[in-house]
DNA sequence: ATAATACCTAAACTTGACTTTAGGTCAATA
DNA sequence: TATTGACCTAAAGTCAAGTTTAGGTATTAT
C-alpha cells in the first residue's frame, strides 16, 4: 500500500495531478481509511494503463470509459479488446508520422550544414528539388509528399 | 499565389488556423494587396515547417522565434541548424516512446485474447509475470521497466 | 506546546491552440 | 438591385488537462 507522496515519486507525478486522475474516476476501486487515499498495485497498473493510453492519444474522458469497463468484470473482455487493438493502429500511425517529421527534420539538418558553409542559399535554392544528392532528394521527397 | 481559401484547401486547415498563424507572425514575409493576403511558395513552405515543428512538439511562440531567425538571414544559420539538431533528437525520444507504448498494447492485446478464451483471468493472473510466454514476457518487460 | 509535514476538499485559475461571433468591404452573379 | 461568396478584423469563447489557492485535519518532531 503506498501514500499519494509515495505515488507521486514513484511515478514522477505531481499529487495534484494524481488527485485530478482520482477526481475524474480514474480510480474506480481506490480506497480510503479514514478519507486518506491508499493505492494498491492495482492502482499502480492503473496508473501506467493512463501513461500509456494517454501517450497513445486517449483523452481522460476516454480512459476512464475504459477504467469502468474494467470494473465490470469479463462481459467487456471484447470491448478492452477492441480498444487495444485499435490503440495500436494509432498508435503506429503516429510513428509513421514522426518519421516522415524525422526525414524533413534531417533534410533541414543537411541544408543548414551546407548553408553554414556555402555563407547564403544561392547554391542550395539552385540544387532543390531536382539536383539535390540521392540521398537528400529522398528526404526531401518523403518529407514533402501529398 | 494563393488566396487563404486556396491555401485551406490545400493543406486541409480551417482558415481561422491560417489566419491564427499569421496573427502569431509565422509568416513574416507575408504580403497583401489591398488587405488580402497573398500566399507564396514561401509560405507553402512554412506551413509545411509549421506542421513539422508542431508535429515534433514545439510552440507556436518557438515556431514564431524559428521564423524570425528564418527572416534574419545567414547569421542564424547556426541557431537554425541547433534547432533541428536539437529537434532530431526530440522525435527520435518521441518514437522510442511510442515503441515502448506500442509493446503494452500488444501486451493487453494478447492478454485480453486470452481473457476472452478463458472467461476470466484467473490463469492469466497467474502466469503475470515470470510464467508467461518468452515472445510476450518481453512485451510486458519492455513495457514495465523503469 | 508549537511548528513542521503529509494528507484532504472545493473552487478558481492557467495555458495553448484554436474557434466563433459580430460586424464590415468588395466583386460577381441572378 | 439584391444577394451570394470570399475576403477582412477584433474580441470573446472554448476545451482539455492540469495547477493553484484557501482553508482544514491529523500525526509527528523540537
Amino acid at each position: 500500500m503506498y501514500t499519494i507522496g509515495q505515488v507521486a515519486k514513484l511515478f514522477h507525478l505531481p499529487i495534484s495531478t494524481i488527485r485530478y486522475y482520482d477526481k475524474e474516476g480514474l480510480f474506480p476501486t481506490l480506497e480510503r481509511t479514514s478519507g486518506i487515499r491508499k493505492f494498491s498495485e492495482t492502482e499502480l497498473e492503473t496508473l501506467r494503463m493512463i501513461e500509456c493510453l494517454k501517450k497513445s492519444g486517449l483523452e481522460i474522458k476516454e480512459i476512464k470509459q475504459f477504467m469502468e469497463w474494467c470494473s465490470q468484470g469479463s462481459s467487456t473482455y471484447e470491448k478492452r479488446h477492441e480498444l487495444f487493438l485499435h490503440q495500436q493502429e494509432i498508435v503506429e500511425q503516429k510513428i509513421e508520422k514522426l518519421e516522415k517529421v524525422l526525414d524533413m527534420i534531417r533534410f533541414k539538418c543537411w541544408y543548414y550544414e551546407q548553408a553554414i558553409q556555402d555563407g547564403n542559399e544561392e547554391r542550395l535554392k539552385e540544387l532543390i528539388p531536382d539536383a539535390l544528392p540521392e540521398k537528400i532528394k529522398k528526404l526531401y521527397e518523403r518529407a514533402h509528399e501529398e
